[in-house]
DNA sequence: ACCACGCAGTGACTTAAGTCACATCAGTTG
DNA sequence: CAACTGATGTGACTTAAGTCACTGCGTGGT
């Protein structure tokens, strides 16, 4: 019991240089959690008392709009940990997260997280890395969604997702589409109907090339400079 | 000289917790630059050796697209930090940062701040503090892109601006604008035109009220419930 | 095997936002 | 104080993106 939750610290970057003694009074101190695909974990604006470990499965933190749109700001799979910020700053939640497959958590106090950065100063430099990760992927976000146009941000997913996930051969680049078109939307900051264009104009233009849930990238340097041209 | 230099750091929240000896130190190490209204520090994407420390004026931290818009991530005055990403995830600036007004800054080296984390707990969390409001913000931001439209867009900008420089009085709250219309849009992530338009708009509805460079917002919960409501 | 449900494709339409061009207007500086 | 320079206001137009409504497909469940 005790010993897969401290395996699962230990793989994460936050956790991962700790003792065995400490993992252990880790573990002993967190709370497990399971949540079932679509289950949410806590909303945005929610008291914040601490951060979480993801154990399994995976996650999507995001944020809905009036009209019920909803932008995804990031997704993060096993391992990682999750709602850093207001351990740091003593706000609330600052986005939604909401479990993408049936995912495990651990829940970690703020004052254990923040003791630990404070008596090991290696993990503050571990947090001060993961955050400022984070903050280097947002500001990406908040440029792509202001300066590129829908086709150019899809592109950028395509070739994040492939380039993490697809495997490699010459110029291009394969993976296996496992998101649905409205989760591309809502990671793009567009709708359903848009992007199901936006792909199919990316295949007229030879750019990518789809066959049942295959995606495959013939030319990656050929999409990099789509995505960052400025088209006219 | 070395005084000022001393007394710049000190009003940080990264470096305010140093002993005198400790400012010293790090003030003898830091470097000085001035920057004339306009001039850019750094470019996004230039190596990054360090941080910089705004001793007076102020800055904006900014992408420019293909068509040569520009997204404004956030701006900061003195006394503040900027680039801490680049010294805990080692990579390129992730910015470009332009001096607003004529402008001193401090450098100071990645090692010497990483060092500094590692000594001091305390400075390590306060460093943790910085970086987790500015990803806050930042996710706000990309909220507001995404989810928000031009208007509402910029009555958040008015209430924030006007809640941090403006003076209540009731139900009532009043600034002065400096922002041009120009800047207002790269803020917002729109242009100028629109902005004229979405001010005009804002103030038939009697939302906000302008007379020369005077603002005020005579109902803030008003204009507060316009920015967050359901557009249709 | 069939039904149902979720997902994807697509045509037709609406609309917010961006572009272009130009008329003012205000402030600064020689 | 005249003359520039930069900021703003606005009309007319274009366009990317979003909305609505419907069809068809595939998969998984009973």
């Amino acid at each position: 019991m005790a010993t897969d939750k401290i395996a699962a610290l230990r793989q994460t970057s936050l956790f991962g240089e700790l003792t065995d003694v400490e993992l252990k009074a880790m573990a002993d101190r967190s709370v497990e959690r399971r949540l079932k695909r679509g289950e949410i974990l806590f909303l945005a604006g929610d008291e914040a008392k601490g951060l979480y470990v993801i154990v399994e499965g995976s996650i999507r933190a995001s944020r809905v709009g009036p009209d019920g749109r909803e932008q995804i700001i990031h997704t993060d799979r096993a391992p990682a940990t999750i709602a850093e910020v207001p351990v740091f700053d003593d706000g609330k939640y600052p986005s939604t997260v909401t479990a993408e497959e049936n995912t495990t958590v651990l829940f970690v106090s703020k004052q254990d997280v923040r003791r630990l950065c404070f008596d090991h100063p290696s993990i503050g430099l571990a947090a001060l890395k993961v955050l400022a990760g984070r903050l280097r992927k947002c500001a990406e976000l908040v440029e792509t969604l202001s300066l590129r146009e829908v086709g150019q941000r899809l592109a950028r997913l395509l070739l994040d997702e492939a380039t993490r996930n697809g495997t490699r051969s010459g110029k291009s680049l394969s993976m296996t589409i496992l998101l649905t078109n409205q989760q591309i939307a809502a990671r793009v900051g567009s709708v359903r109907e848009v992007v199901s264009r936006a792909l199919a104009r990316l295949q007229q233009d030879g750019l990518i090339v789809i066959e049942k849930h295959q995606l495959s990238i013939p030319d990656v340097s050929a999409l990099t400079d789509y995505a960052e041209a400025d088209r006219d």
